[in-house]
RNA sequence: GGGCGAAUACCAGAGUGGCCAAAUGGGGCAGACUGUAAAUCUGCUGGUUUAUACCUUCGGUGGUUCGAAUCCAUCUUCGCCCA
């Protein structure tokens, strides 16, 4: 099967350039994907593109993951954040190796294929290039009659927006397309991959290519961007983004994500983020028609993305500490499971070091939980919390935010496990 | 440089002298129901030891007033239009 195929029967396809099928069909074909370098690791909304590339290199192509250390700097308009903060060389370098090693996990950089993955850096072209230069050289190619006419510029000129847009912004597409053709001439990428709101930033990488190096041979493939069916954006929990980095976010919590997508959702995401076979999926989803409350969807999918991320190993363990913490009678469990148990069910849970003199001396759980322990911002939402019945120690629920801790909430004598409604825990230790 | 307009809680947005910690919607959190799903229903969503109470808040500063998110002055920022 090709790669326009695959990409297509899995849902990955939003549009492509007329032509595409053919260039792709003369043999190996090298294609790119920009990255924003903002942080040191990947998080989930990036592995669309990421997929992407991976069926790329498993079709037999040549897949380029390009860093925008320049384009980072700026931000792009479509994405209406706010201009971005310059980040510095050392950073820059720093959050490419690291995205690097997370992008190792998905593609072959290091055979010698041909078709081996490439990870390239705009700062590196765009750093030299001289304003004077650039203007002339690349912007003498473009009117602004057709940078304007862009979706996400038109956007920022109507009244829609309450925000203008600066020059700085508005050249992106520029800097974009520029990237496209610089790779175009220097390693032979016809083609370029991303998310559906890059198709107007895309374009111009063609429309430079036909009109300074005389290409009719340069293509997009963009894939559509990830929706919930709830309309929820994708990829955020209540603590924000859930990164690929173990240390941003632990494997478990990575894990609970994929668990947790609803049902509507899992069938495309199984499609998009893991490489399962197209009768692999079909015969999943005949379970799940056949016992929906059984998730057989979701836990593949979980596992799936958890072992390629993380490990076999840290999916096993994210599976146990589920069953622990979600099975009913946990209470009796939590005070007779080791300490290693103990602490591997609550890796990666925020942890508090608390005094084990106030503990000894009855502290009030008001105080405990919003002083000593920041679990709670203040002491109103705690007593909000109990209130509404949403709070549990050692998974017994708490009745009177006033009461007094003791010495006997101390599991293995040290340890108090502090549950804010059903998936959020914070263990607080005794020193 | 000139003219007009705007700035309110996470966001959008009402409020234009006291009844305002501030309508409404969205989002978020929690509870019930379930399958750690969705939908639905309920509660909460500035702070304070539990509050028909007090304190801090409506871009900044100063003023008028018994009393200001609301009136005045000034500054800042942003948008639109003209040059």
């Amino acid at each position: 099967m090709d790669f326009i195929q695959e990409l297509t029967w899995r849902g990955m396809i939003h549009q492509y350039m007329p032509g595409t099928e053919e260039e792709l069909a003369k043999g190996m074909a090298t294609a790119y994907l920009g990255i924003d370098p903002t942080a040191d690791s990947l998080h989930i909304g990036h592995l669309v593109g990421v997929m992407m590339l991976k069926h790329l290199q498993r079709a037999g192509h040549k897949p380029i993951a390009l860093v925008g250390g320049a384009t980072g700097m700026i931000g792009d308009p479509s994405m209406k954040s706010q201009e971005r903060k310059l980040i510095d060389e050392p950073t820059l370098r720093h959050n490419q190796e690291c995205i690097k090693r997370q992008l190792a996990k998905f593609l072959d950089f290091d055979s010698d294929a041909p078709n081996a993955a490439e990870m390239v850096n705009n700062y590196d072209w765009m750093k030299d290039f001289g304003f004077l230069e650039f203007i002339r050289d690349i912007g003498k190619h473009i009117t602004v009659n057709y940078m304007m006419a862009k979706d996400s510029v038109k956007k920022r000129l109507s009244g829609e927006s309450s925000n203008g847009m600066s020059f700085t912004e508005f050249s992106y597409q520029l800097l974009q397309g520029y990237d496209f053709l610089n790779l175009y001439r220097t390693k032979g990428c016809h083609l370029q991959l991303g998310g559906s709101d890059q198709w107007g930033n895309m374009t111009t990488g063609t429309e430079l290519i036909r009109r300074i190096a005389g290409g009719e041979d340069a293509f997009c493939i963009t894939c559509p961007l990830i929706t919930k069916a709830d309309g929820g954006k994708f990829g955020k929990t209540e603590s924000g983004n859930v990164w690929l980095d173990p240390a941003r976010t632990s494997p478990y919590a990575f894990y609970q994500f994929w668990l947790n997508v609803s049902d509507a959702d899992a069938a495309r995401y199984i499609r998009i983020f893991t490489i399962l076979s197209r009768e692999e999926i079909e015969a999943l989803e005949a379970e799940q028609a056949a016992d929906p409350g059984a998730r057989p969807l979701q836990k593949r999918l979980a596992r799936e993305l958890t072992v390629m991320v993380h490990s076999e190993a840290d999916y096993e363990a994210a599976v146990e500490a589920s069953r622990i913490l979600f099975s009913n009678n946990t209470a009796d469990i939590l005070h007779r499971i080791d300490e290693a148990t103990l602490l591997a069910v609550f890796d990666g849970v925020p942890r508090f070091t608390v005094s084990r003199a106030d503990i000894e001396n009855g502290i009030k759980l008001a105080d405990l939980l919003t002083d000593a322990a920041p679990v709670f911002p203040s002491k109103g939402e705690m007593r909000k919390m109990v209130q509404g019945g949403g709070l549990s120690i050692n998974k017994e629920k708490v009745t009177d935010p006033y009461a007094a801790a003791g010495p006997e909430m101390l599991l293995q004598g040290r340890y108090i496990i502090v549950q804010r409604g059903k998936k959020n825990y914070s263990l607080l230790i005794a020193e």
